[in-house]
DNA sequence: CGGGTCTTTGATACTCTTCAACACCCGTGG
DNA sequence: CCACGGGTGTTGAAGAGTATCAAAGACCCG
């Protein structure tokens, strides 16, 4: 476990993406070299930040774009109603923060306690333009981050609240990398009412498909916030079952 | 009318996309520069083709990227279950075709007759890492495309199919840039059933929901493909009403 | 151990889905 | 010119599922 993380995330900046084209090699993942982290450490500053944390609101002036290297944050806006909508959980590799027109388009909160690095927006453009290699890393990694967010309206398509939670737990599963594969076990960091707010349905209904799923012995609850997958099949059945 | 585009789609390829930054200029939109437009043009293939072509399936080995100058492309996902969920509907310069490891994700298929640029993936790669303002041209373009699958999320948040509906027009009169703001005229190239599986609706329901905005006298329907906001205030009121 | 937050459970109402029949549009062919 | 047929969209009635409101229970932190 420290293995991996030590040999995967050395001191700076990291992404994680799945790139564009077929590589030869098994490196499913993209990574930055060394150097480009190094850059990326010149123009950016790393905050711990508790949990809680509002990282910045709808609206706000944006001078900055975030990278995660530990944690976990949400992205989500409030509605009028003052319902929130969960756009995305963002975790370790993960980028935030990507402006439009010099206003941040959602607001970011810390679920975990976070370490992030913050990179001045206006120097990281000219880094980008300057280092050609860099910024593909940077557009595939946006690219994966559109791909996982269409995935989630592919989600939102089923009406079923168990089905719906199903994909949810696969999908944090899967950002778990392969520390799920081996020990079934899936943190869930985020509160079940954010879990309502991402799936599109109302938190009593995530708690009772929850009940649903232990009832149906696919995974059981060890804390609130740590599932284990019981029946691998058979919640992968469900979660496909579009 | 003819005077705008053709003075912001001359030959070739272009992208449109709001920036990072809040610029100067009224310059809403990012635009390439002719030079670059003509390097894409080198790499690139121009195709005409009816409507219903399907562009590429999931799964195909994925070869290039398309951005598009005429017409409008549905992205959709074949369900095991037999429905189908449209990710997104494109338009004039928008780009498509982001693959994951060398496949594609989703199905593209003509819904009007569309004419396309066919780009390589491996002389993008190559010219994008070379030109930096290029590639970041990309970059932006992604962002706002990532961006624009948010916001669809939080319409998919909405219960009431009129709301959702009343968004959707929203959208697509925002697509069609001013032409809208004069006419109130909204084109919907795509049919009803289209229209479902992107809204996460039955047909039965679309149907219900745009007769209920006639009712309610906030749209009518020149044609099934050509919706007239009728009152744009209190259509908007309603699709904000979040 | 206690207060407050978060979660679970229960009963009712509401909306959408589903299944089915019907209307519509348009190209084809008589 | 009109009748026909397939695809597409509309309308109707019954059923399933979730949202909502309300209250009790579990958990965490000080």
């Amino acid at each position: 476990m420290e293995k991996a993380a030590a040999h995967a995330a050395p001191p700076g900046p990291a992404l994680q993406a799945v790139p564009f084209m077929k590589v030869a090699a098994e490196t499913d993942k993209v990574v930055l070299t060394r150097r480009q982290r190094e850059q990326l450490m010149l123009i950016g500053t790393r905050l711990r930040l508790p949990p809680r944390t509002v990282i910045y609101r709808e609206g706000a002036a944006a001078d900055s774009v975030f990278a995660i290297t530990e944690g976990a944050v949400k992205s989500y806006r409030e509605l009028r109603s003052g319902k929130r909508s969960v756009c995305a959980f963002l975790f370790q590799r993960d980028l935030f923060g990507l402006a439009e027109r010099g206003r941040y388009r959602n607001c970011t909160q810390a679920i975990t306690r976070v370490t992030v690095y913050r990179l001045s927006l206006s120097q990281l453009t000219l880094l980008l333009k300057r280092d050609g290699d860099l910024q593909f890393q940077f557009l595939t990694k946006v690219t994966h981050e559109l791909r996982e967010s269409q995935r989630r309206a592919v989600l939102i398509h089923r009406r079923d609240a168990p089905g719906r939670l199903a994909m949810f737990i696969e999908l944090m599963a899967e950002r778990n990398d392969r520390a799920t594969a081996r020990t079934r076990r899936v943190p869930l960091p985020m509160s079940r009412t954010d879990m309502a707010d991402y799936l599109g349905l109302s938190l009593e209904t995530v708690s009772r498909a929850a009940g649903e799923l232990v009832r149906r012995k696919l995974v059981k609850f060890e804390t609130l916030h740590l599932a284990v997958i019981v029946d691998p099949a058979g919640l992968a059945a469900l979660a496909a079952a579009v």
